[in-house]
DNA sequence: TTGAAAGCGCTAACAT
DNA sequence: ATGTTAGCGCTTTCAA
C-alpha cells in the first residue's frame, strides 16, 4: 500500500510537508499542495488510521457504544445522536458490540486506540461499580439506562433515561383505570438487575397501590427481547394456563406485537377480550392492527440530550447530572374499558 | 494510560518478555509469565490496537461492513455470519457506515489499518467499476447483492444473493395467478441502479409475460425503505389517485406493514378488498395481523454462503463464485383470489 | 529464557 | 515554505 513515504518521493518533497497537506496546514504552497494532491489521486493513498491514533495525542471524536445490535428502539436514537454530534463540529464513531462483552472495557481500549475525547454508551448494565467506571477516562454518558442497580455516586456518571419503574406503574395503571384487575405482564426477566426487572417492580407498584393482589401465574418471562417467536410462544403458555386475564402489560412494543398474534390465534381479540399496553413507542407500532397503545420514549429529546451533556462535559467540564424524560402516552386501538 | 513500557519497569523485565506473555508465546518461563500477567491486573492494563495493528502484517480478522443502520433484514443474516466466521477460528469485526459515505473506500481504509484478511459487504451498491473495487486488495463478498449495473467481470468478485428480478416477478405472478390484473407496486425507486429497480423490473416483467398492460399510475415511490411515515403517506396517495387495484406487491415487508395500514385506514380490508405480497420474510411478518404473505430470502444459507466463501477464498484461494439464492413463497394471510 | 534494537506510518516539534 | 528528526506503543528479528 501506497504510503506517506511514497507520497513524497514520488513529489520530490519531505514527508512533513505531505503531512501537512494531509491535514490542512496553512503553510503550504499552493503549488506544492496541488501537487501532493494530485499524488494523493494518482497513486490511491489512504490514510493509515492507526498510525494517526498512535502518534496523535487527542482528535475530535466521541464514539457511540451501541451494545445488542438488534433493538429497533436504538435505531432511531442512534440517527439523532449522530446529526446533533456532527452539528456540534465534532466526529461520531459508532461501533457496535456483542452482549456477551463488557462495554466499559471496550469502552476503554477504544478510548486509548482511537483518542477518544467522549464515550456514549447505548445499551448497556445497570450496575457499575465505581471500580468498574473508573477504567474510563474520559466523559462519558449513559443513554437509555442509569445506575439503578449499581453503587456510583451521583456526581460521578452522567445518564439519560427515562424512569423505568414509574413508567411501567404508569402503564399498568392506565389498564386498572379501564376497570382491569387481572392484569398479565410479559416481561423478559424479572430478577436481572437490569430494565425488565424495573419495569416489573413498576408494574407491581401499581397493583399493590390498588390494591390488586401480585398473582406469579400472570408472569410470563420470555428470556428475549427479540425473538418474537419465543415471546409468542410464551405468551401462548400464558394464555392455556391462566384463562383469567384481561389485560397484559408487555415491557416492550415488539413483545407486545408478538403476544397480540398469539392472543388472536387463540380466539382473544385486542382490545375486545384483551386489552394491551407497551413500553417504547416504536415508529411501527403505529402502523400495526390495531395500532398499540404505548408509552413513548421522547427519542428526541432524549438523543439530543445525550448529545448536549457529552459535549458540556467534553467542553466546560460540566458537571455529571441524570436525566430522566417523562414517557408519553400514545393512544392506540390495543385498550378499551373492561365490561363490568 | 499504562503501556507496555509501564508493565516492563514494574515487573523488571524487558519489554519484549513482556510483548511474549501478552502474546502467548511458548517460551517465557512460568514465573515471569505470573509476574507479568499479575502486573497486567494490577495497572489496569489495556493493550493499544492501533500500536498492534501499525507493526503487524497480519491478522485473523475478518470484517462485516454494514451500510444503513436500520435494516432489520441485516440483524439476522448479522448474526448467522458472526456464529459461522467465529467458529471457523476467525475473528469477525462488525463495522456500520452512513449510507452516504462509500464503502469500497471504508473497506480500503479499514483493511489497512487493521491488517484485515477479508471483507464481507453488507448492503452496497449494484454498480462498482473495476477501478473502483482495485482499492480493495484484500478478499471480499459482496453479501445480499451482486454486480447487475456495473461492469465487473464474473471472475473478479464473489456475491451471495437471490436474484431480485426473478422474486419480484414470481412475487406478481402469484397475485396474477389468483386472479389480480390490477396490481400497484410499491417501491423505493424506479431507477436508482439498486435493488428497487431490479425488483421494479421483475414486476414489469411479470405484467408483460402475462398480457397485462404497464400503467404508470399504480407505480408508487416511496422513496426510502425505513420511514413508514413516508410509505403510509405514498400508500394513500396511491389510494386516493388510483382505486382500481386490487392488489399490491411491496418491494419489502416494512413497506407492506405500512401499506396494509394504509389500506386499513381509507376503508380497504386486506385480503377482502386488496391482497398485499413482499419480498423478505422478516420474523416480524408472521406476527402482523394479518401476517404477510411475502417471499422468504433464505437467510441462514446465505448467511452461511457469506462466511464460507470467504474463508475458501482467503485460505484456498478460491475462485471468485456469484451464488443465486431461491427465494420460498411464506404463505400469509395478507392474499387472496379475486372475485369474478 | 531473556534483552536490545529496528521499524510499522504518521504527526509535531524544531531547524532552516 | 520546507526539511529533519524524535517518538507514539507495539511486535519481531537477532544476539546473548
Amino acid at each position: 500500500m501506497t504510503n506517506i513515504k511514497d507520497l513524497a518521493q514520488h513529489c520530490g518533497v519531505a514527508i512533513s510537508t505531505v503531512s501537512r497537506v494531509l491535514n490542512d496546514h496553512p503553510d503550504v504552497s499552493e503549488e506544492t499542495r496541488e501537487k501532493v494532491l494530485r499524488a494523493v489521486r494518482e497513486l490511491h493513498y489512504i490514510p493509515n488510521t492507526s498510525a494517526r491514533n498512535l502518534v496523535r495525542t487527542t482528535s475530535d471524536t466521541i464514539a457511540l457504544l451501541v451494545k445488542g445490535v438488534n433493538n429497533p428502539f436504538f435505531a432511531k436514537l442512534i440517527k439523532v445522536i449522530e446529526r446533533e454530534i456532527t452539528k456540534q463540529g465534532y466526529t461520531l464513531e459508532l461501533h457496535h458490540m456483542d452482549t456477551s462483552v463488557d462495554e466499559l472495557h471496550v469502552g476503554a481500549q477504544l478510548a486509548n486506540d482511537r483518542k477518544l475525547i467522549g464515550i456514549l454508551f447505548l445499551g448497556g448494565r445497570f450496575n457499575y461499580s465505581p471500580e468498574e467506571l473508573a477504567l474510563i477516562n474520559v466523559p462519558s454518558v449513559f443513554c437509555t439506562y442509569t445506575n439503578t442497580f449499581g453503587n456510583l455516586n451521583d456526581s460521578d456518571y452522567s445518564s439519560v433515561a427515562i424512569d423505568d419503574k414509574q413508567a411501567a406503574r404508569f402503564a399498568v395503571e392506565t389498564l386498572v383505570n379501564l376497570g382491569h384487575r387481572r392484569i398479565a405482564i410479559l416481561t423478559d426477566n424479572d430478577d436481572d438487575n437490569s430494565i425488565s426487572e424495573l419495569r416489573f417492580q413498576g408494574y407491581k407498584d401499581a397493583l399493590n397501590a390498588h390494591g390488586i393482589a401480585f398473582d406469579p401465574s400472570l408472569v410470563a418471562c420470555t428470556g428475549t427481547f427479540s425473538d418474537m417467536g419465543a415471546i409468542y410462544r410464551t405468551t401462548s403458555d400464558l394464555i392455556e394456563r391462566d384463562n383469567s386475564f384481561t389485560a397484559i402489560f408487555a415491557i416492550a412494543d415488539l413483545m407486545a406485537i408478538a403476544a397480540i398474534k398469539a392472543l388472536s390465534d387463540h380466539g382473544k381479540r385486542v382490545p375486545d377480550d384483551c386489552s394491551v399496553v407497551a413500553i417504547d413507542g416504536l415508529e411501527l407500532s403505529e402502523y400495526t392492527l390495531p395500532t398499540l397503545t404505548t408509552l413513548v420514549q421522547p427519542v428526541e429529546e432524549m438523543g439530543l440530550t445525550c448529545a448536549k451533556t457529552i459535549i458540556d462535559l467534553i467542553e466546560s467540564h460540566g458537571e455529571n447530572k441524570q436525566y430522566t424524560f417523562e414517557t408519553v402516552l400514545r393512544p392506540g386501538g390495543s385498550i378499551r374499558r373492561l365490561d363490568k
